[in-house]
DNA sequence: AATGAATGAGCTTTCATTCAT
DNA sequence: CATGAATGAAAGCTCATTCAT
């Protein structure tokens, strides 16, 4: 179906060029540009090169390959992104470290990892799930810690949660628009969201429309 | 798997207790909740309350259930998100119709429609998606009118279809975690999205972190 | 692997033309010349003359399949048995009731079926064979009833369930040896594993082997 | 699955700490409990200590494995027999002899390797078969020599080759139920079969019941 | 229209065996 | 001798689709 070769796939960090990184890759592509389903395991196996059955020796089974694709492409961009946190040195710059970090996370290397983990996560059976989503929390927290700061300087008038909500929705959408390569660089798109994220504090505005909802 | 029964579906609009209406409303439902691939025509069929082969009375084949789902789903919220507009009389109830109408588009009776019209959309062969890309575009036009008004009238600084885009995310990834009987309001939730769509016209700020990025 | 066709396998009793019938009289002759696991769905579909999936139309499983041609030969058997007892007027006819049901069962048309009740045993998970027990328990309650009679009589010294085992294995066995078309009629055959039954009143001499066990 | 050690399966003589050795012990334990075709080269090399690869240093293949258990189990107990014969200073003693080799060969250490002789024979293809063959009927013969002494003293009315099967059936049969640490003795037992294998002077009566089938 | 048995291609997974190290 | 990654054929099973009734 794809006519791509895994050299062609960019390299997400921490994936060498090991059997397992091979098929990591190959699957985070496959999974993201066919879905979980549509890709066979022979399919996998052709791409990284092997046979079907030599998949086998390196993972259980085909949701091993997927909940591992799903685990890489949290860690690899958590801890990018607490790099980022640490270097930033007031509130705004840790708000754009976030932004930047996990837009970073969807349009670059680690793209199509981000895909699948939003994507197939409901291919995952619930134990799986659960595990996952310890990690995914740990992330999701360091997100709920800056926004409660700008909260807390009366920057931010909704629930950090909800707030974080919206903008998760706005960034993870890029990967279906943003074009590394088009005219708009990832710095520009990043301070669009940060004007987003920092609109969160005129809620009486709003509130005045709610009388005026049509429909 | 799924014990619900087809009465407890919302019923989107336009779907009457057809056979055709019957299949589309537990379609959108099985697609949503366990995705195309895993869902059978025996799964669908059940849930109808017909046999598996019956559903080919009245769709050419799986894909084309699919793809009815998906249309019905374009359909009947362009048509709501239209009456919303000719009710507004003026730019800023213009833009509150329409986040209203895709929120409820996304939280409301038509929601696991519009979740199979976004997760499943790659399930589509290309002929299929080029038929309702035309329908999504004529959708998304009326969007840009407005966001267009915004930014003649000042009020947005940025790229209208790369504002859109933007929000469209925002409200799109509410599926995933707002609930319509939670303390939140769904027009509560709607001030909320007004709130980021009008923060489009400071463009400065951001561009000054511009150089500070960190990483 | 096997030339034979369908129609050259012995119709147990209570399998008809239906494609369950067929599927059961298939699976008994291949299980038991071949065992379970070498024996493939598609060998048996070839056999029963339709496609390997048409087989899960019928049964769930191919462990389904063994399962239903155990159950066949206990009950078809049990049944046969049972008729033949109500017939005999007497202990002796009786015992001879058994061995002769006993052997038809192994030795006649379902003595494939028998074949792989007993050698395939061990492949049923132990759900299906707590099924099974209950029926082949009933069955030997019958063998223990009527030789609890003859040890009531005074006609045999030993426990009757160890009688019974030692019966049991001498005419199980005969499927490894007995040719029905062979010069010994099974009636001879009959009266010999009686002669055998018969001889459990002699404990003392045996008793006074005890001490000369060699070795 | 099994979580055995190899140290816990009995050591059927001629079988010793080499890795062959502890092979074939390992082999007829999995054999004899799972059955040969699930048993996996795996399962066999975890049991013994090795990889699954170099099992094919010491054997030539999984089938080169099972007819080596068969081929010791036929031999040890040919040798035991034997000796046991040879000790025996009259008919009576050597029918005992007979049985009782047999009954320690089945309930004994060696019983799992025969029970492998038995409920394997068929995964075996002719060509080795034919070579156990050979071993088979010498043992066979020795059995045979005594029935026919007694068959010339009047002691058997019946052709001691169909005696013979009636009684390797009862015999074979006790791996199915006999238990070495239960109530019943080895040498009880041999005396319950001996009493058996001497019921073959009285075919008068059986002949009597010829007529009186039932059915 | 509706049925439901049948199809047959295709799926994931298993596993005895090989072989470079 | 031992390892263990790799092979590749074959296994049981699934499922959208067809079609005679």
């Amino acid at each position: 179906m794809s006519s791509k070769v895994l050299q062609d796939i960019p390299r997400m960090g921490g994936l060498d060029d090991s059997p397992r990184g091979r098929v990591l890759r190959a699957a985070a592509h496959l999974f993201a540009t066919q879905g979980y389903e549509r890709t066979t395991v022979r399919d996998l196996a052709r791409m990284v090169g092997i046979q079907s059955g030599s998949l086998f020796h390196h993972f259980d089974s085909k949701l091993d390959i997927l909940s591992a694709v799903m685990e890489e492409a949290i860690h690899y961009n958590h801890q990018r992104m607490r790099q980022a946190l640490v270097r930033a040195r007031d509130r705004q710059e840790r708000l754009l470290a976030l932004v930047h970090s996990e837009l970073e996370a969807i349009c670059g290397p680690s793209g199509e990892a981000m895909k699948v983990l939003v994507y197939e996560w409901e291919s995952l059976p619930a134990p799986q799930q659960q595990a996952l989503l310890a990690l995914r929390q740990a992330y999701e927290q360091d997100w709920l810690t800056v926004l409660q700061e700008m909260r807390d300087a009366g920057e931010l008038s909704y629930e950090p949660f909800l707030w974080r909500r919206l903008l998760a929705g706005a960034i993870a959408w890029t990967h279906s628009w943003y074009h590394p390569q088009g005219r708009l660089r990832l710095d520009e798109l990043a301070a669009m969201v940060v004007a987003m994220a920092r609109a969160g504090h005129a809620p009486t505005a709003a509130g005045d429309q709610r009388a005026r909802i049509p429909g």
